[in-house]
This record gives C-alpha cells, sequence and structure tokens, in this order.
DNA sequence: CTCGGAATGTAGCCTAGGCTACATTCTGTC
DNA sequence: GACAGAATGTAGCCTAGGCTACATTCCGAG
C-alpha cells in the first residue's frame, strides 16, 4: 500500500507551485490511519479486558462485525496482528510498538489543543481524526510547546 | 456526506460507549475532504489564472486526469461545481462558499501551528490533513487563541 | 484547411472500507 | 450432554478514489 503514491515526488510535477506535494502527503498520510486506530483499539481492549474480541471491536468502533473481521485481516496481512479463528485478537511486536506510538501521539495532539484552549469533548474527538495527519516535525513541536509553556 | 458544511451529526451514532462516536465522527468527517481539496484549488484557479482545467487540477492534486474528471463528476452532482465538455470547470453558488470556508479554515489551522511552533514547510504540510478533521468548535477556539496571544 | 499533438473524456480494473445475508462454531443453561 | 442463542466467519455487493489504455475533440502550425 505504501508504494505508488509514495513515489509520485516532486520529480514529476515540475515548477508547480509548492502544492501537489502537499496534497499528495495529505492523501498518502490518510492511508493507515484505519489500521492505527484498529491497533490503538486493541491494545486498550487487552490490557483493559484482557480480550479482544471481533464483536467488541466493531462495537467500539461502530461498524458492522464483518467489516471488523474484515479489517483484522489486513492487520494480520500486515504483520500487525495475529488471530485464529474463534479466538480472540492479538497485536505482535511491530503492532504493540505501532499501538504505543499511537496511544502517544494522540495524547500529545489531545494535550496541545487543551492548552491553545478546545474544550475537551472537542479535543477529544477532533484529535482523533487530527493525530492521523501530524508528522514528526509537527508532533515535536507540540511536544516542545507543550514542555515549555 | 453533503454535509460539508459541519454539521455530521452525532444524531446517526445512538448511545455508544463514548468511544465509536468518536471514531465514527472521524470517518465521517474524512469523507468530503477531497472535495473540499478540490473545491478550493478550483477557485484558486479560477481567481488566479482564471481558468481551472481538469489538466491543471490533476497535475496540481499529482493524480491521473481521469482520476480528476471523475472526481469534478462527483463535484457536479452534489452541485458544487458546473462543467460543459471540453470547457472549464467553474463553481457554483455553494461551490464558491464552501471554497471560500475552506480557504479561511486552512489559514487558522497554519497559523496555529506557526503559532504553537511549527516549521513553516510542516505546517503547511500538515495542514492540508489536518484541516479537514477541524470542528467549529476547535476551529474558534484556534481563532481566539490566536487573537489573544 | 488540414493534420498532429495536447487536452478531454470513457471504459474497465483494482483496493480499501463499508454493508447485509447467510453459514458455521462456541458456549452457557437446563 | 444437547441445544438455543451469541459470536465468528464467509460471500457478495456497493461507493470512493486511484490507475491504465483507448477514444474523442480541440486548436495551432504549416
Amino acid at each position: 500500500m505504501s508504494d505508488l503514491t509514495a513515489e509520485t515526488p516532486i520529480h514529476l510535477l515540475p515548477e508547480e507551485p509548492t502544492q501537489a506535494s502537499r496534497f499528495g502527503k495529505a492523501r498518502t498520510a490518510q492511508s493507515g490511519a484505519l489500521l492505527e486506530d484498529y491497533v490503538e483499539l486493541i491494545s486498550d481492549l487487552l490490557t483493559s479486558g484482557g480480550e479482544a474480541r471481533p464483536t467488541d471491536i466493531a462495537r467500539r468502533l461502530g461498524v458492522a462485525h464483518a467489516t471488523a473481521i474484515k479489517t483484522i485481516g489486513r492487520l494480520k496481512r500486515e504483520g500487525l496482528a495475529v488471530a485464529k479463528p474463534y479466538r480472540g485478537v492479538f497485536l505482535t511486536e511491530a503492532g504493540e510498538s505501532l499501538a504505543a506510538r499511537v496511544r502517544a501521539r494522540h495524547r500529545v495532539v489531545v494535550d496541545l489543543l487543551l492548552a491553545v484552549g478546545v474544550p475537551f469533548e472537542a479535543a477529544e474527538s477532533d484529535a482523533e481524526g487530527i493525530e492521523h495527519h501530524v508528522s514528526d516535525t509537527t508532533l515535536a513541536a507540540f511536544a516542545r510547546y507543550l514542555a515549555e509553556r
């Protein structure tokens, strides 16, 4: 998945007013956001409840269980999760570390939103969408701001 | 999806355990992001160059021209744009007003990122993805922060 | 005024992410 | 220990957003 769009770089787009690259990047980043949500949620379920069942996942994400199962299949293909039929879902090393990074990023984003005066409800809600588009550079800047404030 | 205007209501999502709504909202908001980009870009092209041709749009967005044309079809279906074959693309009232709102929001998001110390390049780049997930509430908070700072 | 190249449009294919409907497996209760 | 109901899995369909390949239309040189 990370291929096609990734190497459609600036080279093909000569003297564009610095815009195509931006759009393209935003679009690419969007891919994988769903997997991140799944991994984060599964990690939550595993650490808190001890179990991550497709039905729970589906309910928490507000999708049909079939959709969740299909996406879990993708997680497996991507090497982020493992699951045997009728057993729960578990994360691989890669999955766990991704979950950790996602969770940390989420926290920073929410904190930053709160810090600039966004109400709690909106901060939590919007962060869910925003976090997938926050680059490492921006994330670092957020952290710095929060620390220095 | 026709509610690009910001009312992606909670009403559709019953009493899910406080989390599905968040995820669902982020997901829903994501729909329409592409149309917003198109409308914004078309508006730019029209006001600056005077013309918005499918090929230009495709190049600026980094997609194949066929993709751009297909999406322009969607814009027409959504009542945001009009276009006759081999003539350029133009925005309807709705399209123009959406473009204006998108542009304004984009500016606020970029300014906020800069204000908290995000480098210019990253701010411009990340804003492109982030802006589509910024609710009116959060946008208002951003504006307030920028004014009071 | 014609003709070739660029722009535009069309067709068909692919994946991701949704859904419903149906089939299968598990499991708690009697 | 059987069985109903819940959980799980499978199949097939849909739309959005991408692509390539091909067809059509436009337009500027000559």
